[in-house]
RNA sequence: GGUGGAGUGGCCGAGUGGCGAGGCAGCGGCCUGCAAAGCCGUAUACGCGGGUUCGACUCCCGUCUCCACCUCCA
């Protein structure tokens, strides 16, 4: 096996060297649940999602965490904005985000720790962090309790930047902080913010800060070290860089990789509440087949910049079409006997290669075609071969078209009830073009097709499906 | 100012020092009553200027443009 990831901080390829031989930990930075998540999320969501998936057909027993972070600034300030309780905005959002993961067939991660459920453990770190003389609590009285950044010689390693080159937020609250660059380990609790959002701690009550959770979380299921951290692009700094200083200072080797996707832009420009150019979820999936939103999620490699478009949703929704209908017409020719198989070796290099997935997606398309030419030369053999392998791709990508029928469609017996209306038409127009009465059989296609219903005359009689 | 990344054919998007991934769209052909689907074939390319090399889109230097982070952000 020679999996390589790009890892930010040496900014390499690495080979994966797990730290338990045929195990693998790894911890994503999962959504700050304060508001809608948009298209970005899903992406990042996915892009570990493809990695646990490979990993596991790879043989490795996958340990995936991603983390919930249900108590921070924006979500007091929201909730106070939308009238709830800060935990029930938190939690309303936290189920968007899993319905969203859902429809995207987005497995559930291992564990799905809560930031709230955790403050112990970050207690536990911030008190060793003073301890080692990496952190202090405020002079001002304030209960905050900050990380010493002048006394962590490695800040700035992960982003590769020099502490005296850091520019200073020109808007940061300086509070009780020694240098603007400190950042909070905990924030004491200040007048009017809710009880609730309020814990003892030794430094006097209050909530914690950005970062801490994410330390505190991946050591308590990953360990001291462990293998990958993920997260977005846009969390290197400061967000990872800080957790990377604490963690480290705390005495932890954390980490050993650090992979960072790629951010999602539309008009050339990142998605942001402040441009109001952010693509929900759940309007995408409310407009566009969540197989074909996968497929165009997964279209650029994970660390490219993705640009999203209507238009490329659409030529995924295509792609996903050709592939669709060669699963079916397959299948059928085979009467559901499709063999295991396992994925082609090109498949595999490209996966194993940083996670490629536009390659391996040639590859899968490549099959595709193959099988295709089989099938219109009635070369079984070479249809079952391409067929299995097709399936052992989709199957890894997450795209395969038999975890998409949704449940919905399948039981409730519209399709049955629909099977059954447009077979009366197609037997007509069949009847129709029998007696070469063209015009007859055009008609009843057209209405067809205006219904959204596509035919296709084959050896075998006419086919219908519904458009995508 | 610092850091990271990108500029590839009509569009999206991989990649490599030397037979031009893949998808979508287009064109020609096969199939079809006509379509659809599918198959076969096919055109269009590597921001700009230098350099290294037998040969560069791929390496080096310079340059232009764009994006991201340095403030909450997947």
């Amino acid at each position: 096996m020679n999996i390589q990831l790009y890892d930010t901080r040496t900014q390499t390829l690495c080979a994966l060297e797990p730290v338990r031989p045929g195990a693998v930990g790894i911890y994503v930075c999962g959504p700050t649940v304060q508001s809608a998540p948009h298209i970005g999320h899903l992406r990042s969501a996915l892009s570990y999602d493809l990695m646990r998936r490979w990993l596991s057909a790879r043989g490795l027993e996958v340990t995936l965490v991603r983390n919930v972070t249900d108590i921070d600034d924006k979500i007091l300030v929201n909730a106070e904005t939308t009238g709830e309780p800060w935990w029930a905005l938190a939690y309303r959002v936290e189920r968007e985000f899993s319905a969203a993961y859902d429809a995207l067939h987005v497995l559930p991660p291992t564990y799905e720790p809560r930031a709230t459920a955790s403050i112990q453990r970050m207690q536990l770190i911030i008190e060793r962090l003073i301890e080692r003389g990496h952190a202090y609590p405020a002079a001002d009285g304030s209960g905050d309790v900050y990380f010493d950044t002048a006394s962590w010689p490695e800040y700035g390693a992960l982003t590769h930047q020099r502490r005296e080159d850091m520019v200073d937020a020109a808007d940061a609250d300086p509070r009780g902080k020694r240098d603007p660059r400190d950042f909070a380990l905990w924030k004491g609790h200040k007048p009017g913010e809710p009880e609730t959002a309020s814990w003892a701690s030794p430094w006097g009550a209050g909530r914690p800060g950005w970062h801490i959770e994410c330390s505190a979380m991946s050591t308590q299921y990953l360990g001291e070290t462990f293998d990958i951290h993920g997260g977005g692009r846009d969390l290197r700094f400061p967000h990872h860089e800080n957790e990377l200083a604490q963690s480290a200072a705390a005495g932890f080797e954390f980490a050993r990789i650090w992979v960072h996707n790629g951010l999602v832009s539309v008009g050339e420009q990142k998605m942001s509440k402040s441009l109001h150019n952010s693509v929900f979820a759940a309007d995408l999936l409310g407009s566009a087949p969540a197989q074909a939103v996968r497929y165009f999620l997964g279209s650029a490699h994970y660390r490219s910049t993705l640009e999203y478009s209507a238009t490329a949703i659409e030529e995924a929704r295509r792609a996903v079409e050709r592939i669709n209908g060669f699963v079916a017409r397959a299948a059928e020719t085979l009467a559901g006997e499709v063999p295991e198989a396992a994925v082609p070796d090109e498949f595999a290099a490209a996966m194993d290669d940083d996670l490629n997935v536009p390659q391996a997606l040639a590859v899968l398309h490549e099959r595709v075609r193959a099988g295709n030419a089989a099938l219109a030369t009635g070369d079984l053999d070479g249809l079952r071969s391409a067929a299995g392998e097709v399936s052992a791709m989709l199957q890894v990508l997450g795209l395969h078209p038999d975890d998409y029928r949704t449940d919905a469609q399948a039981e409730s017996g519209l399709e049955q009830a629909l099977d059954v209306l447009v077979q009366q038409r197609l037997h007509e127009r069949a009847a129709a073009r029998q007696q070469r009465d063209f015009s007859t059989a055009d008609r009843i296609r057209d209405e067809l097709t205006e219904a959204g219903v596509t035919i296709e005359d084959t050896a075998d009689g006419a086919k219908w499906s519904i458009n995508g």
